[in-house]
DNA sequence: AAGTGGTCTAGACCACTAT
DNA sequence: TAGTGGTCTAGACCACTTT
């Protein structure tokens, strides 16, 4: 059922609080967002027009558009040049995940160690020159490595670094690929750019016997790749991680409001 | 390293063009980005000030600032109130990853069929009657389906819907989840509000069969709860899905950008 | 005090859709 | 043709950081 009234109802006492912190902007989403929630719109309904909207709330074209776009960036309403705004409903296809679970894990426990299990000098196989752009035989640095949180294996990581005396000097890039502010964004980075691949997959022996898992066990692994400035693949690598220590959530449609 | 001189270098001939369809704030944004992809930018730097680039591109403050808005949103730069804009290097908490690819699988191919393997009313169990906000014993609609692609099973969805004879009618809520339009967004949805979440997991002997693998195989558990207009859950259910039919991909950091 | 990003105004013009 | 969203201007004022 879609409304065909000019004058949607319940558009009551709604004000833009001036003297807010929050902006205007900020605001009126929060309030358009507030009455889908609250089936003021319903999916599938047309939103009032921009202009109206500047009538009814008294702010500029500018910051009606801004909250109009904040709100389509969300996947919450969906914007039709011409014909109009309007509230989406539920679209699977629409949903985001992030590594933010995967942030707080290494940001907020201080408990996160990180063990070197293993790092030399090895020729490339086939397979790793492929992925890092090298012919077959040139040498790489094979490291393994254990993430710890509160001195339990989470992560078990393997990684081949192209080796190059030429280039800038070793360790660092073993610091900078070492994960310690890769996830949270601190420390600065040689990289440019990275690849990156979630896969479902199951323990073998030698990861569940590192991770502390029986076998067979289900698990996520995460494969990267990095790049240096001049867009050549520098390392190449995957993260395993059993998978009772990560899940990934998120939600669709328009968001839950906390009653006001 | 980071520049410290006032007029970065190689900033040359790029300009807006202004009889283009690209909107200005779109040009400005990937001559931005196409500068940090060939290196006049590295990560760390401090961008031109937002005046700076007005003066430099011919364009108004906003035009730049939705332009830097743009970047600041994919995550490329990032702003500090009262310090300036930086480029940002790779950091995988700033990864994000979509349905895209499972999109794609449904949207792409029309071989896409629904096999309704069983479909009754039996009562809530105690998990169930907590994931719906039921009571135990309570009545439930529980649904068996197998998705497949060019008459390759790839999904087994299991699903129970809440069952009130005083709401809309059941079949065209069985209609609505039955996920013909819930990735593309074709079609309208009584569904207000979705939560989600990814674990990996591994075929039991009966998904195995299903989905013609064999055990053990990794999969991707896709649970999901879908919430009416009034937020009360209506359906929970999930998507069990072999892992060689589904990965999920992006990049972080400066975007790669094809050389013009 | 100077410079930076963050917000906002009050319009203008354009492209598109509907009638 | 009227109404819609999309873009853009040329400033203004504020909050914050640094010197």
């Amino acid at each position: 059922m879609t409304r065909k009234s000019k004058t949607p109802p319940a558009l009551r006492n709604d004000r833009i609080d001036r003297s807010s912190y929050e902006p205007a902007y900020a605001q009126l989403a929060n309030l358009l967002r507030h009455h889908m929630a609250t089936g003021v719109f319903h999916p599938g309904d047309q939103l009032p027009s921009e202009s109206q909207l500047v009538g009814r709330y008294g702010v500029s074209p500018m910051t009606v558009r801004r909250a109009i776009n904040l709100l389509a960036d969300q996947g919450v309403i969906s914007t039709a040049q011409g014909r109009g705004t309007f509230v989406r409903g539920v679209e699977l296809g629409a949903a985001t995940f992030g590594f933010k679970e995967l942030q707080n894990l290494f940001s907020n426990k201080e408990q996160t160690q990180v063990k070197l299990l293993e790092a030399r000098v090895r020729a490339a196989d086939d397979r790793t020159a492929r992925k890092l752009n090298l012919v077959s035989g040139q040498r790489v640095i094979y490291l393994r490595r254990l993430l710890c949180i509160d001195n339990q294996p989470a992560f078990y990581h393997r990684e081949y670094l192209v080796y190059d005396p030429a280039r800038p000097v070793v360790e660092s890039e073993m610091e900078v690929t070492s994960l310690q502010g890769l996830f949270s964004g601190v420390g600065e980075t040689v990289l440019k750019r990275g690849d990156l691949s979630v896969e479902a997959t199951i323990l073998n022996a030698e990861e569940a016997r590192l991770l502390g898992a029986t076998s067979p066990a289900a698990a996520f692994c995460i494969e990267h790749v990095f790049y240096d400035l001049k867009d050549a693949p520098i390392s190449w690598g995957w993260f395993v991680c059993h998978s009772s220590h990560l899940r990934f959530t998120t939600s669709v449609g328009v968001p839950r409001v906390q009653p006001t």
